[in-house]
DNA sequence: AGTTGGCTTTGATCGAAATCAAATGCGGCA
DNA sequence: TGCCGCATTTGATTTCGATCAAAGCCAACT
């Protein structure tokens, strides 16, 4: 993993991290073949941003290491987090050709792109992609609401709890630690990102979590 | 259209009010003829709630007339507005069993039907509706992520603003009226529901919008 | 007319979070 | 070692919207 991580140019579908989980996950091994054969890999350090909103955007792409946010920003600067990307979560929209909001790298992130114009034309050859982009949307959609709730309606505590809930479970997830009882994690975020996720300001954020 | 509303047994898919917009949009005829076998219609009264959370989902839908909420509730009973189903808009999801949030009828709504089971299995026969269930459920997440923009970010004035712009651009381009300059609309929305959706209580959306 | 019950408006007060401002901590670097 | 830049914490004050409470309006019904 630590090899892939400074310079993944080319890498083995078969062995990939997020081969189950991401828009491939449905795809059988020839398929995987010509996807394969029109990807390519990028890295961007952390804090980059990686498309700004509006941006002609000419390739899709699937998170392989890292964390990105998309966040939407109004005319007078205040900025509202939409989107948690995570490894195996898509980017970018076949059928539209310029980006909505702005993604911004939080930590290191690999991705693995495909040109859009190839992979629409893939869409329509091989139904399984089509068929997990859909279901991975109708996730998408469903988190989308669930943070409508917490933006409308919860307290600032109850927005940081309801944070920290949703990145320990992914975290456990993720790493499957059968350890004991305990629970540890690291949030790869700063108060600043987390009040742009929560619609609050990082004083409140702050205050919150030392009051807890 | 009068006769339609009171009880539309069966509608021809050919005129039907929807069907350039719906999930059976990119259907060609024999597809349509199809779908058309394992349709029927319902109607709901203004106020009813068609789904309760939680609920099994042997079906889904298109909104064909009038207009319906998604809503989610905590359990100490604050609620929030998720979604606004309009005509065309489809209910329910293929791949799931359980109905995530309330769905209420604001007005009388008519909905054209699938059982869940035969439209899933038409879904893999004919890609057509795949793909349009894609395009339609990205156009939501654009929607959803506007409304976190307005629920995290914006002040109760603002709110209430976006929501008149929504309502009234929405019915202009139903309506296609090319009347003069003047834009009339009536917004079939209590306080209590404005209030649901944009995050506040109908005290202050009252206030607000006698301020305007 | 009078009553009922719904939605809506208006008023008074309170409180949570925003705002403005300053201090603290800390790693990098000259 | 000391300075700089940056994230975070803490404090004081203000404000916007929630909450609690009462009245107004209007259509339906008796």
């Amino acid at each position: 993993m630590a090899v892939q991580e400074t310079h993944p140019l080319q890498l083995e579908c078969g062995n990939c991290p997020i081969r189950h989980r991401a828009v491939c996950a449905r795809c059988e091994t020839d398929e995987l073949e010509l996807l394969n054969g029109i990807k390519y890999y990028r890295t961007y350090e952390a804090g980059q941003t990686l498309i700004w909103s509006g941006d002609q955007m000419d390739f899709v792409a699937s998170v392989v290491e890292g964390i990105a946010t998309l966040t939407q920003t109004m005319e007078d600067g205040r900025t509202q987090m939409v989107g948690l990307l995570l490894p195996s979560d898509f980017v970018g929209r076949p059928g539209r050709d310029h980006a909505p909001y702005d993604v911004t790298a939080t930590t290191q992130v690999t991705m693995c792109c495909f040109r859009k114009k190839p992979f629409e034309e893939l869409m329509q050859k091989t139904p399984h992609i089509g068929q997990r982009l859909l279901e991975m949307t109708l996730d998408e959609l469903d988190a989308a609401r669930e943070w409508m709730l917490l933006l409308g309606r919860k307290t600032a505590r109850e927005k940081i709890a309801s944070l920290l809930t949703i990145i320990a479970r992914r975290d456990a997830s993720l790493k499957l630690n059968a350890s004991s009882g305990q629970i540890v994690f690291d949030l790869p975020l700063t108060r600043e990102a987390m009040a742009d996720y929560l619609g609050l300001t990082l004083e409140t954020v702050s205050r919150q979590i030392s009051a807890l």
